[in-house]
DNA sequence: TGGGACATGTAAACCGTTACATGATTGA
DNA sequence: TCAATCATGTAACGGTTTACATGTCCCA
């Protein structure tokens, strides 16, 4: 996955692994983010695999910028990927969903308690995403917007995902919340 | 983790890998899934740090089923675990988000027909969590029902979460594709 | 001159998936 | 007797996290 990603933005333009880690932060951060270690890896393993090839930026200063390029093999590996649609859902891992899953002998008040901080992480997180919506192309230099301006309602649409999905878990904290509230007992 | 979904299980009575994975698979399946052969390992290693301890069950037939219980360590194990709070949100890994986000250069029809299996799919996943919801205690043997019955209300706040996590990636499934439907061009 | 952003990596440990492998029990 | 279900494991591989490690550039 980690590979198709970097692929992905490659595919708009050579880059470093450090602005690979930096836009990813920025973009895919709320449906895929992987750290900085597994980034440099990966870019390795790609280019060993053809797919990009790498070169330091011109040699006349120590400050060494590995900039990665994608090659004809890499564009057409990540041709195929999109090409091939998922045929099955994929699957949620929420640890948050365990621990209440495994709280029925626990302290109803530490339980509330914890479910009141999610939903100040996630009323924030809501927040963070809404005010990305109002600057289309965040992180995008502006030199480069008109060649990526038929992104847009891809990058959109994820945005709106997230909208949508810390709302529902919004709905979701509060309902349960209020079920822990009228349940009797400790 | 999944260390401490097992721990969990088992502290509802003694049990087998092989009905662990089962319970895992009407339970948990929806925010926390696990191969057997991750059960297996996963189960290996906690009586290796002394949390759970094993015995093949009375040896007069040849068939061999290991059953673990909790040992004092594991269940204190357990509840320092659940008396941690969570202070940060769950991370999302999507991999239909990544493939949407870079989905500018696809042919658009086939992006709409993508969309369209999975919304077929997220509406299987919600048919299934609303008959769950219609059978409290569904793979709960009925002699156990009772003393687990403090736990119905957090195991049925996990399927509400499913229930709503579906319906929000229905309606956005649904928007996107009309999104796309009006986009002129390829 | 010190701190923060820029920049790149390695290593160990851990977690998760897929494939391989075996064998018993039960009911049709 | 055949298939499904019960039952348990190992091995290889790959992905992910955490910690360690280093050094530059630029601004205050």
């Amino acid at each position: 996955m980690l590979k198709h990603i970097l692929l992905g933005f490659l595919s708009y333009g050579s880059m470093t692994g450090y602005e690979l880690k930096s836009i990813m932060d920025e973009s895919t951060m709320h449906f895929w983010h992987a750290h900085h270690s597994q980034i440099y890896t990966a870019l390795r393993s790609l280019e060993d695999d053809g797919l990009v090839i790498s070169e330091i930026e011109d040699g006349d200063d120590t400050l060494k910028r590995r900039v990665y390029t994608l090659t004809e093999s890499g564009r057409a590996d990540l041709r195929r990927w999109l090409d091939t649609c998922m045929v099955e859902r994929s699957a949620i891992k929420e640890e948050l969903l365990v621990r209440v899953f495994f709280s029925g002998e626990r302290n109803k008040q530490d339980v509330i308690d914890e479910l009141r901080l999610q939903r100040q992480l996630h009323q924030q997180q809501l927040e963070h995403y809404q005010a990305l919506e109002k600057v289309p192309f965040h992180g995008v230099p502006p030199e480069e917007m008109e060649r990526l301006a038929h992104h847009g309602p891809f990058w959109t649409a994820t945005l709106r995902f997230g909208i949508a999905y810390e709302r529902s878990y919004l709905g979701w904290l509060d309902d349960t919340i209020q079920m822990l509230e009228q349940l009797t007992g400790p």
